[in-house]
RNA sequence: GGGAGCUUAGCUCAGCUGGUUCAGAGCACCUGCCUUACAAGCAGGGGGUCAAUGGUUCGAACCCAUUAGUUCCCA
């Protein structure tokens, strides 16, 4: 058979996806088998494939394909989220470049234009996706603005609101000032930023006298209602009853006393700009205080300011500045950090603003959510994070759940012409509803809420609305077949940045709408980081395009690459190094292929088995059950890269290393001999099974190497093969004596490379015991090219000798043994083990240890001082006779 | 400011109930090899005061306390 030198990774991953896809390996329908099942953490719609994506996407493709090997029914849901701001940002951007501003289209015009787009680029990440191999049930694709994924957010809307659930207020919220939207809390990132804490004198009124208050936000001064200062401070004391004058606008506003105030921090006096900070705002409630809004929600400055309208908010800080100097009434300015929070989406500096939006209350629901992470019924891997998220739960606010934007379902919520509101899914009830309340309106009166509802409230219901989206009307006991087969599924692949904002809401809709958990497992992905430590992104450009490296290594090269050093919740410090022994093990791995595909088998009869042969299949049948034991131990315990890792040395190591080098043919007269048929059908039987135990990690070069190894029928692939079994009855025995074999050659390549002899010429081995000759002499004789394997009673002179477990060993040198170096060698060894027996005796000889240690430790430390004490006497004795 | 975590070889990380020669792995590094599967390789090798200090214990990388550094979450 003619076969390459290096593999091809692009060859094999352009054949054999399209061919599962044919073949319809990935599609999954509920039948008798029990089900396995992952829903992906639906990508933005808007969303290219980044080193993020590629970690947590070939996770969970490897546990797929696993469980698919195990013979579960597995079903892995794809699709993608309709990502209101970051999508809406997009198409307005477009839009602009194409001369059309959002504010010249209607609401239906604008949506045509997002459709288009979404029709045109959306989902160009599920693409990608199959570039690495993701093993999804491609027919199950969903996207959350559906019809009838949408139609299930409208209807939690209508249910919970008629549950009391949701509200509308006016609440002070986090404005994106360049969305122009409320955010969530979560969507706020805090930053330390550099800022100007700027003292400002306010006049106290009737008298000559000021008041310094120190503030970060001088631009907000027109928006104050009063100043505080803590009623313990002397220094304020006489304030009590006095009123200021606010600058620039020169308001009269009091003075209030409460303890809320830092006394210690800037000079202890604060303005109070209820409509600009949250503390303020709960002060201004307090003291039922004014509230002046002094911006408008673009962020420029109001009509209610009284001064600078119209100027941008940041523009506006420094020319207020520079006007309060020239009156004189800056005290001083101190440079400082503070935290100030960003717009996740697109990091403009969030404003806290007042206006009415909907809320969901989230103390009574979130209750259940957070015991099922605290009692164990939903895991949390690595465990660490149950303290991150019992601290949310803990503390969790109301959720502001509406978006002023117009990409995103729309707020069921209508209002008539007399200020009655009703929620309920269509305008038709609406109509019917308002009727009682108000008898002569006329349909047309009716007007939507303008604004859509926040995407993570659809998409915290996507374990179940992928399967069924009318469950949340016909309830879970008549739930469909799907979602009562594959519900609540068992394991969620996703970053802890969104433990919050999605897997938490995920566990309340859960809970709420089936009683039941959504999944079983949560495992929690790092970040991918630079080698830096900086999180990959796009501004920083510090990200390879996970496409490019695909091409570079080969999608099993960059999942190999991915996977060796990511344990779960650690961070990956991403380095391209990584995919290059990705590579090179694809590469390790086709080339032991080629070499047992390339073997000219017996077919004669005439080649009896090597005993070498015959020893190495024993050996590695009982290596290959205990490493499977431990990959699956790995597996189940969700160790990714300890299973990936395990998997490599099993491979690597053990068979390629070892194994392949027992049974490999010898060469006689520089043609390689046959091999006979049992030792090579053993060693295919072996290669398959390590090539399934590789498929989840190296899907494509796995199928390619099943393929090569013999002509198979159209479904018998790799993909759909069963997952090997461990032994249930395993030689211990022989794997211990496997290892002392190993040394055994190590030693003697050792000798060889210090006296440089060559690999060619042919040594001595002779065992100073009457053992009936080991299991593995022929396997020494053949790895060590020894003329002979003997036995001896006596001492051997002149020869190089060593101790391995307990057993003396000797090979002749004639003339190249250098007796001093001899006993240099072994002096430094008697030292060593002269200083071992010291400490295993004073451990022994304290009584304390005798008394209160283990029976079996002690037993093991007895053993250790007569093993000691046999190699001191056996290397003594060489010593002598040197 | 409040909370949680982390610190083990040059790098990335294991080390599960405190007890085998327990101080490990992979990569990187050094030396020698183009040995007819593979130089994307083979054979060998060096490398760590387990952050610091104190304590508990017969015994500590592991348990406790303090300190330092660091990361994340919340405000």
């Amino acid at each position: 058979m003619d076969i390459a030198k290096t593999y091809n990774p692009g060859e094999a991953e352009s054949k054999w996806y399209p061919y599962w896809i044919k073949q319809q390996f990935f599609k999954s329908t509920p039948d008798h088998r029990t089900p396995y099942t992952i829903v992906i953490p639906p990508p933005n719609v808007t969303g290219v494939l980044h080193m993020g994506h590629m970690l947590n996407n070939t996770i969970q493709d490897v546990l797929i394909r696993r469980a698919r090997m195990l013979g579960f029914n597995a079903c892995w849901v794809p699709g993608t989220d309709h990502a209101s701001i970051a999508t809406e940002a997009k198409v307005v951007k477009l839009l602009a470049d194409k001369g059309i501003k959002k504010a010249e289209l209607s609401r239906d015009e604008f949506l045509t234009h997002a459709w288009d787009w979404k029709e045109k680029y959306g989902g160009i990440i599920l693409e990608q996706l199959k570039k690495l191999g993701a093993s999804c049930d491609w027919d199950r694709t969903r996207f959350t603005m559906q019809d009838d994924m949408s139609d299930a957010v409208l209807d939690v809307f209508v249910d919970l609101f008629n549950k009391g659930q949701i509200y509308r207020g006016v609440r002070m919220v986090n404005w994106d000032p360049q969305g122009l939207t409320a955010v969530s809390d979560e969507e706020v990132i805090h930053k330390e930023t550099n800022s100007k804490l700027v003292y400002v004198k306010y006049k106290i009124e009737h008298s000559n006298e000021f008041i310094t208050v120190a503030t970060t936000r001088p631009e907000t001064i027109m928006g104050d209602t009063a100043v505080c200062v803590n009623p313990k401070d002397e220094r304020y004391a006489s304030l009590k009853g006095k009123n200021v004058l606010v600058p620039i606008v020169n308001r009269v506003v009091p003075v209030i006393f409460d303890s809320y105030v830092d006394a210690s921090f800037g000079t202890g006096a604060l303005k109070v700009t209820p409509a600009h900070d949250i503390n303020d705002f709960n002060l201004g409630q307090k003291y039922k205080l004014p509230t002046i809004d002094a911006l408008t929600p673009d962020g420029k400055i109001s009509e209610a300011a009284g001064a600078y309208i119209g100027m941008d908010r940041f523009a506006c800080r420094k020319q207020i500045i520079k006007d309060l100097q020239e009156q004189g009434l800056v005290e001083k300015i101190e440079e400082i950090k503070n935290k100030v929070g960003y717009s996740e989406r697109t990091d403009a500096v969030i404003e806290p603003k007042l206006s009415m939006q909907w809320f969901l209350k989230m103390q009574d629901i979130s209750q259940p959510a957070l015991d099922a992470v605290l009692n164990g019924e939903v895991k949390l891997i690595p465990e660490k994070y149950i303290n991150t998220y019992k601290h949310w739960m803990e503390n969790v606010h109301d959720w502001c759940i509406s978006r002023q934007l117009w990409w995103g379902q729309r707020i069921p919520a209508w209002y008539d012409n007399k200020g009655n509101t009703v929620v309920c899914k269509t305008k038709e009830e609406a109509f019917e509803k308002l009727k009682a309340q108000n008898a002569d309106i006329k349909i047309t009166d009716l007007n939507q809420d303008e604004d859509v509802l926040d995407t993570w409230f659809s998409s915290w219901l996507w374990p179940l609305t992928v399967f069924d989206p009318k469950v949340i009307t016909n309830g879970w006991d008549n739930a469909n077949a799907d979602l009562k087969y594959y519900y609540p599924t068992n394991d969620l692949v996703t970053a802890p940045e969104i433990l919050f904002f999605w897997v938490a809401r995920m566990i309340i809709a859960g809970k709420e709408y089936t009683g039941l958990k959504p999944f079983n497992n949560v495992y929690l992905t790092g970040i991918v980081r630079d080698k830096q430590g900086r999180k990959m992104s796009k501004s920083l450009g510090n990200s390879p395009d996970p496409l490019d490296l695909i091409k570079l290594y080969g999608a099993d090269g960059v999942r190999v690459g991915m996977l060796l050093s990511s344990p779960a919740g650690n961070d990956l410090l991403f380095d391209e190094s990584y995919c290059e022994q990705g590579r090179n093990f694809a590469n390790k791995v086709w080339n032991a292929s080629r070499l047992i595909l390339g073997f000219e088998v017996d077919s004669t009869g005439n080649i009896t088995q090597p005993q070498s042969s015959k020893a190495a299949i024993s050996w590695f049948e009982n290596k290959l059950s205990e490493q499977l034991e431990m990959i699956n131990d790995h597996y189940t315990k969700y160790r990714m890269s300890d299973a990936l890792m395990s998997t490599y040395k099993l491979v690597w190591d053990d068979f390629c290393a070892w194994y392949l080098e027992m049974i490999k043919p010898e060469f006689i007269d520089g043609k390689a001999q046959a091999i006979d048929a049992a030792t090579h059908a053993a060693t295919i039987h072996f290669l398959e099974e390590l090539i399934k135990i590789m498929h989840p990690w190296m899907p494509f070069i796995t199928e390619e190497i099943w393929h090569l190894i013999t002509e198979r029928k159209e479904k018998d692939c790799i993909i759909v093969a069963t997952w090997p079994q461990v032994k249930s009855e395993r030689n211990t025995k022989q794997l211990t004596q496997f290892e002392i074999c190993k040394e055994l050659v190590t030693m003697i390549r050792n000798v060889r490379a210090q006296k440089q002899i060559s690999p060619k010429e042919k040594l001595e081995v002779i065992e100073r015991s009457q053992h009936a000759p080991s299991f593995f002499n022929s396997t020494v004789i053949k790895l060590g090219n020894l003329s002979a394997f003997n036995y001896s009673n006596n001492k051997v002179e002149g020869a190089f000798s060593f101790v391995i477990a307990n057993t003396e060993f000797y090979i002749p040198l004639a003339n190249n043994l250098n007796k001093d170096e001899e006993i240099q060698r072994l002096k430094k060894e008697l030292d060593y083990n002269k200083g071992f027996l010291k400490s295993v005796q004073i451990k022994l000889s304290n009584e304390k240890f005798v008394a209160n240690a283990k029976p079996e430790i002690i037993d093991v430390e007895r053993k250790k001082e007569s093993d000691a004490l046999n190699k001191i006497k056996s290397i003594e004795e060489q010593l002598a006779v040197l």
